[in-house]
DNA sequence: CTGAAAGCGCTTACAG
DNA sequence: CTGAAAGCGCTTACAG
C-alpha cells in the first residue's frame, strides 16, 4: 500500500469484478463482454487508477521507450525529439531519454540502466556501439538506429538520410557558384568502437568526395577534420585559412562547425561569401539568422524522428524483419554561399 | 526467467548464501560478516549481475530520478544537464528525462508518468505547475525546483539565481553606457497554473524597473512581452524599433530573444552597439561567436544543475527541513553593447 | 465470458 | 551474522 495508492485490486473492488478482468481491460486484451469492460473503465477513471510500471515489468511491458543521444544541446538532435513526441503523444509509450555527453562508455552504462529498466525497445541516435554489441542488444530487444548506415543490417531498423547525397549538392552548389578550391570541415571522435565508415560524417566526405571528382576537382580536394570543440575547430580554421592554398569555399559536416567559421572568418576581417562561400549542414534554425545567413543541407529532424519512432513501435508489435529508411536531403540556400541570394530568388539563379 | 537473465537467486546459488544476504550486499544494508560480503561481491561482478529496476520498485527504490524540463533545445537548460549528470556520474542514480515541449498539460502527464516509474525524486526545470500541485506533489516525494522563486517553500527545495540581480546588473551595465531609454524584451506565456510572479522571467522584469528607478528613468520603462516564437518576436521587435520612442538599448530576458534583435537589426540596416546597444541572459556559448558578440548576463547552468541534483540526493537520504540555493549572476560585456569591447578591456571601461 | 492461483525478482521484517 | 517466508502489483496460463 504504497503511498495509498489505487491499485488493480481497488478497481477489481469497486467494479465488482476480479483482478484478471480489469488487466484484461488495461491490456485491451479481449475476453471481456461489453457490460463488464464499461463498468471496469468507469471505475478505472472514477478512481484515477493508473498501473504500476514495476509491476507491469515483472510480467509484461514497461511501455518505456529509451532513446540515447549523445548530445542534448545539438538543435538537430532536439528536432529529432520533437518528432519522436509527436508519435508518441497518442500512445501508452513514455520516452526515457539518456545523454551520453559524447563519451562511449556512457552509451554502454545507458544503454545497460535501459536494459535494467525493461524498456520496450530504444532508439539510438549516432550511436557510438559497434555492430556486435548492437546485433548483441537487438536480440534482446526491438532497436531503430539513426545516423548508423547499416542498410543491410537484419536484426534492427535504420533511418537515416542520404548523407552522401547531402555532400553531393552542397558541393554541386558551390561548384555552380564558380569555386573551385573547395576544402570540407569534417568531424573526428575520440577512438570508438564503431567503424568510422558508418556514421553520417563518413558518408558527407564520400559525397564532397564524389562531387569533387565529377567536377573535375580532384587535385583541390582536401578534408580537415576536428574535434567538436570549439578551440580546435579555432585552431582548424585559422591554419586553413592563413595558408597557402586558402579556399574559397568551404563545406562544414554540420552547421555548428559553420557557425565558428563564420565567427572566425569575422575575427579575421573577412566577407561572406566574397571572400569564403559557408554551407552547412542539418539547416538548424538559427541559420535563419541574418548574422548567419547560412546556406545548409537540409534533413527534416522531425520527420525522421517520426519515422524512427513508428518504426520501433512497429517492431514492438511483432515485425520481424528489419526495415531500413532513406530520406533524400535538399539544400536551403541563403547568403553565405550565394551574393544577393535570398531563399526566394535562389531557386532562379 | 527473462531473457536467462542473471537474477538475485543465480548470485545467491553461486556464492552459496541466501538471497536476503545478496540483496544486503547490494543495498549495503550492513550486518553481513566480512568473508561473506567479499564472497557475494565476487559473485556479482563474475556473473555480472545488475539487479532489475521493476523488482527493487516494488519493494524499495528505482534509482531513478525524473528530470523535467520544457525545452531540450534550450542551451542553457543542455548546461544544467552538464551539471545534473556530473553529479549522478558516481551515484547509482539514472536520470529519467523528459520533455514538456512548452506544454502545461504535458508537464503532469509527465510527472504522472513518473510517479507511475517510481522515480526516488525530481527536478523540475522552470516548471509551469501551480503551487498546490507542487506542495501536493513534494508530499508523495522529493522535489528540487530551479527557477521557481519560492523561497519559503517548506516542502520542496528550490535552487534559483538572483534573477532580480540580473535585471538590475544588465540595466546598471547599460545606464552606465551612456543609455536613457532602455526597454526591455520579455516573454509570455500561455496562461497557466503557476503565478507568474515565481517565474525567473518576471523577477528579470522587476530588476529591469527597479535599476530604472534608480538611476531616474523611470519615465523611458517600458516593457515588451513576446511569446517564445520567432515570428511573433519579429513582430514586435520591428515594430519597437520602427516607433516614435525608439529606445537606444534594450535588454532582452534571454539569449534567445536577443539573437533575434541582432538578427532584425541587421535586416534593417542598423549597426550594433551604435544604433542599439543589447543585452540578453543566460551567456550560452553562442554569445562568444564573433557575429553574435552578445553581452550576456552569466547564470552558471552546470553549477545550479549540480547544486539541484546535490539537493536531491540530500532529500532522498532524509533531509526533511527545506533548502534555498540562490546563486548570484554576473555580466559577461561583449560588444553588443559597448564600443570597441573585448572581454578583456570591458573592465577597465 | 469470468476468476482463482501462480509467479515475476526483488526487499523487509522476523526468527534462529 | 544468516536465511526462510511474506509480499509488493501486476500478467498469464488455466480451469470452470
Amino acid at each position: 500500500m504504497k503511498n495509498g495508492r489505487t491499485t488493480i485490486r481497488d478497481v477489481a473492488k469497486d467494479a465488482e469484478v476480479s483482478i484478471a478482468a480489469v488487466s484484461k481491460v488495461l491490456r485491451k486484451a479481449g475476453g471481456i463482454s461489453d457490460p463488464t469492460r464499461q463498468r471496469i473503465e468507469a471505475s478505472i477513471a472514477k478512481l484515477n487508477y493508473r498501473p504500476l510500471i514495476s509491476a507491469r515489468g515483472m510480467r509484461g511491458q514497461t511501455y518505456n521507450l529509451g532513446i540515447v543521444l549523445s548530445d542534448i544541446a545539438n538543435p538537430f538532435f532536439s528536432e529529432i525529439l520533437v518528432g519522436i513526441h509527436a508519435v508518441l503523444d497518442n500512445t501508452p509509450y513514455q520516452p526515457l531519454l539518456g545523454v551520453t555527453m559524447g563519451k562511449a562508455a556512457r552509451e554502454q552504462a545507458l544503454i545497460n540502466a535501459m536494459v535494467d529498466r525493461q524498456v520496450d525497445g530504444v532508439i539510438l541516435i549516432a550511436p557510438h556501439l559497434g555492430e556486435r554489441s548492437l546485433s548483441g542488444l537487438s536480440r534482446q530487444m526491438p532497436i531503430v538506429t539513426f545516423g548508423y548506415h547499416k542498410p543491410d543490417a537484419d536484426t534492427f531498423d535504420t533511418v537515416n538520410i542520404e548523407d552522401v547525397m547531402g555532400g553531393e549538392i552542397a558541393v554541386d552548389h558551390l561548384v555552380a557558384g564558380g569555386h573551385r578550391n573547395i576544402m570540407m570541415l569534417s568531424s573526428i571522435a575520440e577512438p570508438e568502437e564503431r567503424p568510422r565508415e558508418l556514421t553520417g560524417t563518413y558518408q558527407r566526405e564520400q559525397g564532397y568526395h564524389n562531387a569533387m571528382k565529377r567536377a573535375g576537382l580532384e587535385q583541390y580536394a582536401r578534408v580537415v577534420r576536428a574535434r567538436p570543440d570549439p578551440d580546435e575547430i579555432g585552431r582548424q580554421v585559422r591554419t586553413l585559412l592563413a595558408g597557402e592554398n586558402r579556399p574559397t569555399a568551404l563545406f562544414c559536416w554540420a552547421d555548428f562547425y559553420a557557425f565558428h567559421v563564420l565567427s572566425i572568418a569575422k575575427d579575421l576581417g573577412m566577407e561572406i561569401p566574397r571572400d569564403l562561400a559557408v554551407v552547412g549542414f542539418d539547416n538548424t534554425p538559427s541559420c535563419r539568422l541574418k548574422q548567419n545567413d547560412l546556406s545548409s543541407v537540409d534533413q527534416s529532424g522531425a520527420v525522421l524522428g517520426e519515422r524512427a519512432a513508428k518504426a520501433l513501435i512497429e517492431r514492438i508489435n511483432g515485425r520481424k524483419q528489419a526495415a531500413h529508411t532513406l530520406l533524400l536531403p535538399r539544400l536551403a540556400v541563403r547568403g553565405s554561399s550565394q551574393i544577393e541570394a535570398t531563399e526566394h530568388d535562389a531557386a532562379g539563379t
